[in-house]
DNA sequence: ATGAATGTCAACCATGTGGTTTAATAATTT
DNA sequence: AAATTATTAAACCACATGGTTGACATTCAT
């Protein structure tokens, strides 16, 4: 039989990565600032000289990206230098394309379904 | 010249749809949500039963999914109906897909100056 | 007509989020 | 040694989130 918290994991969908890394790309200055780090490396101050918000503000945002993982910092001197790190991203567009895909195949079942019936009722 | 706000949005990557639909997705009883949606409609009670949480509690989290247009919901008598939407998690996807691509490139143009120094010191 | 089923709403609570400001720390430059 | 630069830390605030419970409205079945 299988440990009681396996069957939450199945039931409730957990993946505690999943969730923060959705939860780091649903505001619009991390987004921003993946965006800029997709084309460089950015230094902390680059990145939040453009956003509208204080620095720690801006810093707390890189932050909620690091915890994700889809930002890894090294210190260089005392700048910290972002870069972006795919692999978390593909794992999440792996889930939403694997839903899409249960998502069309069952519209098809459907349409399937309806064309059946369409066909029954004109016979 | 733009108006200001324009500006914002650029400079914010603003899209509050996508916010939403981040949003939604980043919490583990809505991904459960879609998943079982995505297989077949489902009212509240059925949606919330296994759900270990009260009935309200999922509730909300539906409306969150609404929110985000993910699902949509009709009425039939007392029970609510609801329904997986595919439009906007394709926007979604798209936005990951584009992020993923100009990463790539970028590590791509990164290889490529690296092999061309490579190639400089051992001449 | 009663009662059970389905769902909403409102009030409440604890915690998280997103922002600020001010102060402190650490590395460079002058 | 002093000033400047880059960043963190801490305290605070307003508001959102995620959950609960209890009361209410509708609809369906008996």
């Amino acid at each position: 039989m299988m440990p009681a918290d396996t069957l939450n994991h199945m039931v409730l969908d957990r993946s505690p990565e999943l969730d923060r890394v959705f939860h780091a790309l649903a505001h619009p200055a991390r987004r921003e600032i993946l965006r800029r780090l997709s084309d460089r490396e950015q230094n902390l101050s680059e990145l939040s000289a453009p956003l509208q918000m204080s620095f720690p503000a801006a810093s707390k945002h890189v932050r909620v990206l690091e915890r994700a993982k889809l930002v890894r910092r090294r210190i260089v001197g005392r700048t910290h230098v972002c870069r972006a790190e795919g692999r978390p991203i593909k794992r999440a567009t792996l889930w939403l394309e694997r839903y899409c895909q249960t998502l069309e195949s069952n519209f098809q079942r459907l349409d399937a379904l309806l064309e059946e019936l369409k066909a029954h009722d004109t016979k």
